[in-house]
DNA sequence: ACTACTATTAGTACCTAGTCTTAATATCAC
DNA sequence: GTGATATTAAGACTAGGTACTAATAGTAGT
């Protein structure tokens, strides 16, 4: 039941990552130790206090939830453009495109940017994306410079249903493919 | 800068919802008014303490990370399965499966059911997905049960190769289609 | 057994960001 | 001015701590 300091400091590390919203007096209870001892423990391990843990937890949220949140424009700079044929976009991956953990890409950004640019090239009033196959082939990390190359494969002369392809490359390396059926309105 | 109750109340809705993080006092100061006023209008409008709010945006996350954390398993009930040919699965969205916000199923478990139906079908020591192509036709919520249907679609003879489509349906609607391209291991 | 040292427990004062209650003013409508 | 509503203030209490001091327990070395 009651342990040594190590063996105890290291199962308290354990709970605490499990359990983050748990207080000094429940953990107190559960080593059979006093509430002192386990602030000595925090303390000498750094932990923070319940309230911090979960401030930390609730920011981590927060940040995540209202920077990603605005995806309503184009995203990436299009840098080349020729109507129903080709275009070319840049995106730059920063802090607010990705995941604060491990500073990975949020797919959707990825996406966004492919679809932005099959939108784009579209010579019509409006485009909408009828149907998608996409592959995300490699991760991208913070900081890195996404380019996209759009490439209209086909046009059905009936229904005006345009198939785009889209491939994104960081530096030569291909990290995304995908395949867009666009529908497009001609008034 | 000093406005009446209504428009104060109706600022402070808006101020905490953009700034949850936000204490009394800053309130008080910001509205130049008291922080008893401030607790008043909380009172009134139903608003908790900063630390239950940050307890609140802690806690959605936290179940979300924690919850959807075992998918290492197989996803859904086989109920039935002849080898190399076809399988069918039941899978229920509880609430560890769905966003707690809006009560969404993750598409990973859709994914999850589809793909772990398309291993089981392989009649191998060994199968892996080698390439998918994935459609979410509609979003499953809550409580709905999915019904995945997966089909042998061919094999070839030299590398065994076998690619598999699985349909999922909720009632008789169609929510995902996807093909798998798997690898199998003969030894 | 005595000393030295670490580990544990206890107790006090203080802090933040509140709650809950009572009471005194201020402001406004009529 | 009289009420009603709005605002401010003051006091007691709470959770879940920090920071600090001090006492006690247990264990190892000599």
């Amino acid at each position: 039941m009651r342990r040594n300091k190590k063996e105890r400091q290291a199962l308290l590390v354990a709970t605490i990552k499990e359990t983050p919203f748990i207080t000094d007096e429940d953990l107190a209870e559960k080593f059979s130790v006093s509430v002192q001892t386990i602030r000595l423990d925090r303390l000498e391990l750094s932990i923070p206090e319940l309230r911090e843990r979960i401030k930390n937890v609730a920011e981590k949220t927060f940040d995540d939830e209202v920077k990603s949140l605005p995806l309503d424009e184009v995203i990436g700079e299009i840098i080349d453009m020729e109507l129903d044929h080709s275009a070319i976009s840049i995106f730059e991956v920063k802090e607010e495109h990705a995941f604060k953990r491990n500073g990975i890409a949020r797919g959707h950004y990825l996406f966004a940017q492919a679809n932005s640019l099959a939108v784009a090239l579209i010579n019509d009033d409006f485009a909408l994306t009828a149907k998608a196959n996409i592959h995300f082939t490699r991760s991208v990390k913070l900081g890195e410079r996404i380019i996209a190359k759009a490439k209209v494969v086909n046009i059905n002369t009936e229904t005006g249903r345009t198939f785009v392809e889209v491939k994104s490359f960081v530096n030569a390396e291909l990290v995304f493919v995908g395949e867009f059926e666009m529908y497009r309105a001609k008034k």
